[in-house]
RNA sequence: CGGGGUGUGGCGCAGUUGGCUAGCGCACUUGCAUGGGGUGCAAGGGGUCGGAAGUUCGAGUCUUCUCACCCCGACCA
């Protein structure tokens, strides 16, 4: 087979870059640090946005729409998340152009200056809050849960496809409560569903966590994870939800009256996943063949691919793979029929590769005569020859098998690379020989997290929900510590 | 914002100490053959060599300035 991109051995930044570049899913926009989703990439984006958008609607949230622009004055009122966006944020100065009196060409019209500037938004919180407060008056207006999907700007110095770019795509969730109790629970639930999604639908092992202080969302108390395990050792945040406390109802003074009589201020969650998701995908399937794509995710599921020598056999081919076609459609499956004469069976086999496509159907003379067809499976790669009969429920349990396989690789390799450290020495050498997850003792301080972080460039991913307890020593301070924590190099 | 690098058809690149008509691979178009793992042959189309100024009989090649992008750092989902 012809290779013309990258293995994941010789340059596992590039192989990436080359998937998302021949697999079509994405390309560099004529903005620096914004990507042009293309068609198929979108279309995976779209998947994941259905399951979770009917996950949140059965979990009792509804949708909304909040401005993209956000007053600068909001900013400011919350001291620790403006202090957490501040270098990031996009400005809006001015409202008009005109033309360049020069010559050609338009400017700025320097008579057109905001009042105030409008900065785009880096994350909702601000303006959702100052609207909730006049929403929110009794208790009986609570809970509110509401979700949007929505792009965000957030100006990154450097980017990279889908993982970090400068506009991205996400969904954010803000809820307020009358408890604490029920914004805690709330917190963990949506936690919940995100670890659902990502084991069930992405076939991504996540481990559940609670943020450091230092990572933790600038203006949260709380800051919980899912955290996954890329193919090079290097993990990877795929979700996170915030117990917010009180902090931004102080800030923009979201008030209700409780059932006793009692003013007090409302409490909050915030929670979201972005495209970035689709870089775990593929980072965590993908193989030097191309992409891999988990079936509850691929935009086609199977692609029928017809062989033929002439135009008689072409029509009598194709005739009998839009029969299967339609029989697996019935079925509910998202089948492609690729009947195009414009490339040959093999080009179209490679190309299919490459785009991950979980199964592969080759429909030939020979099969029409036997009432068969051979089917190849993406994940394996192995071909095999099926009766016809009954095919649309053999292609289901294909799937199925197929969806459960890269799972279960993902989370073997997951435990192949997740390894215990007590020495300074053996942290180190994980790190840089093995990579992946490193349980180890912290002292629980900032500035030894940070420490650790400048000399490895490795940082406490979370600490596990339900982490046992274990008395030992901090592997860089040496004083006591109560539990290990996990560690790793991060996207 | 520091350090390094690259700009030549759509993409990837070559182009010697300045030299005459700027090449190659992929892709594209047409024709014929081919068709169970990226088909072969033949014929075509497409480039003011990132931009500006300078040196020279002559600049893709040398000089100066400028712009853009990429990589490595600080920052980050």
């Amino acid at each position: 087979m012809a290779k013309d991109f990258s293995t994941r051995e010789e340059n596992y930044s590039k192989w990436y870059n080359d998937i998302v570049q021949r697999a079509d899913l994405a390309e560099n926009s004529a903005v620096r640090g914004c990507m042009v989703i293309k068609p198929y990439g979108y279309a995976i984006w779209e998947r994941m946005q259905s399951a979770l958008d009917k996950m949140f609607k059965d979990t009792g949230h509804s949708n909304a729409y909040f401005p993209i622009f956000i007053p600068k004055s909001f900013f400011s009122k919350e001291a620790d998340h403006v202090e957490g966006f501040a270098k990031e944020c996009a400005v809006v100065t001015h409202y008009r152009l005109k033309n360049d009196p020069d010559g050609k060409g338009v400017v700025v019209d320097d008579t057109a200056k905001l009042e105030e500037e409008l900065i785009i938004r880096p994350t909702s919180e601000t303006i959702i809050w100052d609207t909730y407060r006049n929403w929110v008056q009794s208790y009986r207006d609570l809970p509110i849960l509401v979700n949007q999907w929505a792009n965000v700007v957030r100006w990154e110095m450097r980017t990279r496809m889908f993982l970090r770019t400068a506009e991205f795509l996400w969904q954010e969730g803000h809820t307020a409560h009358a408890t604490k109790e029920e914004a805690i629970e709330e917190t963990h639930k949506m936690l919940d569903v995100y670890a659902d999604f990502a084991e069930n639908y992405m076939a991504i092992p996540v481990l559940k966590g609670v943020k450091s202080e230092n990572e933790r969302f600038a203006g949260a108390l709380d800051t919980y994870c899912i955290e996954a395990l890329m193919q090079d050792g290097k993990a990877l945040q795929a979700g996170t939800s915030h117990f917010l406390g009180q902090n931004f109802a102080r800030a923009f003074d979201v008030k209700f009256t409780s059932k006793e009589g009692k003013l007090e201020y409302v409490w909050a969650t915030s929670w979201g996943v972005s495209t970035r998701l689709v870089g775990a995908v593929i980072m965590a399937h993908s193989d030097d063949n191309g992409l891999v794509l988990p079936p509850k995710l691929a935009p086609i599921q199977v692609v029928i691919v017809p062989i033929y020598k002439n135009e008689k056999q072409y029509r009598m081919v194709c005739e009998k793979a839009d029969e299967i076609r339609i029989a697996m459609q019935n079925k509910g499956l998202r089948v492609k029929l690729d009947d195009r004469d414009t490339h040959k069976p093999g080009w179209k086999f490679n190309e299919y590769e490459f785009k991950g496509v979980p199964l592969r159907i080759a429909i030939g003379p020979r099969d029409v005569e036997n009432d068969t067809v051979e089917i190849a499976r993406r994940d394996t790669l192995e071909k095999s020859v099926y009766q016809q009969q009954d095919l649309p429920n053999k292609v289901e349990h294909l799937l199925e098998a197929i969806q459960d396989n890269l799972f279960q690789k993902a989370l073997n390799f997951r435990d192949a690379k997740t390894f215990y450290a007590d020495t300074w020495e053996e942290f180190n050498e994980i790190l840089d020989e093995k990579g992946g997850f490193i349980y180890a003792h912290w002292d629980g301080t900032a500035e030894t997290e940070q420490k650790i972080k400048e000399e490895t460039k490795a940082t406490i991913r979370c600490i596990p929900l339900g982490n046992k307890k274990q008395e030992g020593k901090c592997i860089y301070s040496g004083k006591a510590s109560a539990q290990r924590v996990i560690f790793a190099r991060a996207y």
